[in-house]
Order: C-alpha cells, then sequence, then structure tokens
DNA sequence: CGGGATCCGAGCAGATACTG
DNA sequence: CAGTATCTGCTCGGATCCCG
C-alpha cells in the first residue's frame, strides 16, 4: 500500500507531497491546528490564544487551512456574528503528528538551546 | 490545556518551545534532516538531490541545523575538500516525528488536493 | 568540491482604518 | 465580533560571481 502511493519522489520539485510539506511547514499554521485540536474556537479567542499572531496573518491562515480540508469555518447568525473553526475528520488525523512535534520541542527545546549557545560560543574558525 | 510537562506555553509569545517550532516549520530543514535519515550526505550531493533548493539557502539552512544541534559538519581534508552532514543522536531522535509528517502529506495529499478543488469551484459567497 | 559575498525583486508581516 | 483594505517596510530567496 505505502509503496504503490509512492509515486512521487518527496525530493523532487513540484511534487504533490511538497505542496502540502510546504503548507504545514508554518509556525502559525502548527499552532493553529494544536490549538484546535481540544475543539471549536472562534476567531478572536484564537488571536488571543495564540500570543503574537497578527489579525492579518490569522486570517490569512485560516484561510489556506480551511482550503486544504483541514478545518471547517461555522458562522452563527447571533448579534454579533459568532465563527468558530472546526478540525475536519482529516484534520484531526494530521493533529497527532502535529502534536509529536510540539511535545518533541517542548522536550528537546534544552538541548537545543544548549547547542546553540555552544556554538556561539565556539573560538573555532566558523 | 496540556499538563505537567509543560513549564512553557505553547502558545505564548518568546517561549523557547516556540523558537524551536519556529525553526522545524521550514520545509527546507524538513527534507534535509528526512534526507540525513540514511546516513551522512555530502554537500553537492543534498545540493543536487533536494530538487529546487539554492546553493544560498542550502548552506543556510545547514548552519542552522548545525547550531541547532541536529546535525554535524565533517571536513575532510581531500583535494577537493568533502563535506559531510551527519546527523547528532539528536537529531535522530526527531527524525521518526519528521517521517511522520511527511507520510501524512503522501497519504493525504489526494484528499488535500481534492479539499483544495472544492473549495476553488465553489460558488458559495466567500 | 564546498562554499562566501553581493545584488535584487517578490512576498510577507506589521500597523492602521473601516465595515456588516 | 470577525473580519477586509491599504500602505509600508523588510526579510527571504533566487541568481550570479568569486575563492581556497
Amino acid at each position: 500500500m505505502m509503496t504503490m502511493l509512492q509515486a512521487y519522489n518527496v525530493y523532487e520539485d513540484r511534487c504533490p507531497t511538497r505542496l502540502v510539506l510546504d503548507r504545514l511547514a508554518d509556525k502559525w499554521a502548527l499552532l493553529i491546528l494544536d490549538r484546535l485540536e481540544s475543539g471549536p474556537v472562534r476567531f478572536n479567542h484564537l488571536r488571543r490564544d495564540i500570543k503574537g499572531i497578527s489579525q492579518k496573518v490569522l486570517s490569512q491562515t485560516l484561510k489556506k487551512l480551511e482550503r486544504d480540508g483541514l478545518l471547517s469555518r461555522a458562522v452563527f447568525a447571533t448579534v454579533p456574528v459568532t465563527v468558530e473553526y472546526t478540525l475536519t475528520p482529516l484534520g484531526r488525523t494530521l493533529t497527532q503528528t502535529v502534536a509529536a512535534l510540539a511535545h518533541w520541542a517542548e522536550h528537546n527545546m534544552d538541548a537545543v538551546l544548549a547547542a546553540q549557545e555552544a556554538y556561539d560560543t565556539a573560538p573555532s574558525a566558523r
């Protein structure tokens, strides 16, 4: 199954997998997907929770993720209007992997920061 | 949200985990790490294998990954000089997750592409 | 072979203002 | 509340040339 589907080489340029990987290789997208894992969240709630993201970038990123079928957008005719973002089943299959990446970052950041310091203070010819 | 191990909140700005995640959220970095999984590779070999990457970006990305302690750089005094890039033990712990992400992209790209097409051809008020 | 240095253009991000 | 619109940097990436 796995071998059959692999009609494309990941390292090849212009392969569809690259397009998907490229979309996923986005700090904000990863954070948003991770944040939605626990359930639907409204726009300004996301904006508040994900510190440092601008309203424009949040809007753009949400639109891309919706286009990719990873999350869905639900509008409720309240006053004022309410919009909820929810992971689709497809998106939910991804969050496991995203969470794994986040956990790796969390558990290994000390090692990474130590490596950076060692690298920066190294007197060798760089 | 999460629980015990989380001394930092991933969604907080300026948290170290964010810095690491940000580094990982790089298409080229992911491809390079994935490519090095099977063993040491030389500079121009990487350049050839990872289609579409420029020499400058390859060089920059390798330097960042080395600084993060994810890969090591070995110079051999041949003529001309040979440079090999190898995953460090730390880097090797990451490739499992990176590979999982690549596999997800590969197995689900059809669904993603279908979702994109549906989104683009939708007549609804967007 | 394995890069560094430089120049340049496109795109992305920030800030601000406005709207249904 | 949940965005859109616009303007303005400013960084990133590509291309080119050069070197030990």
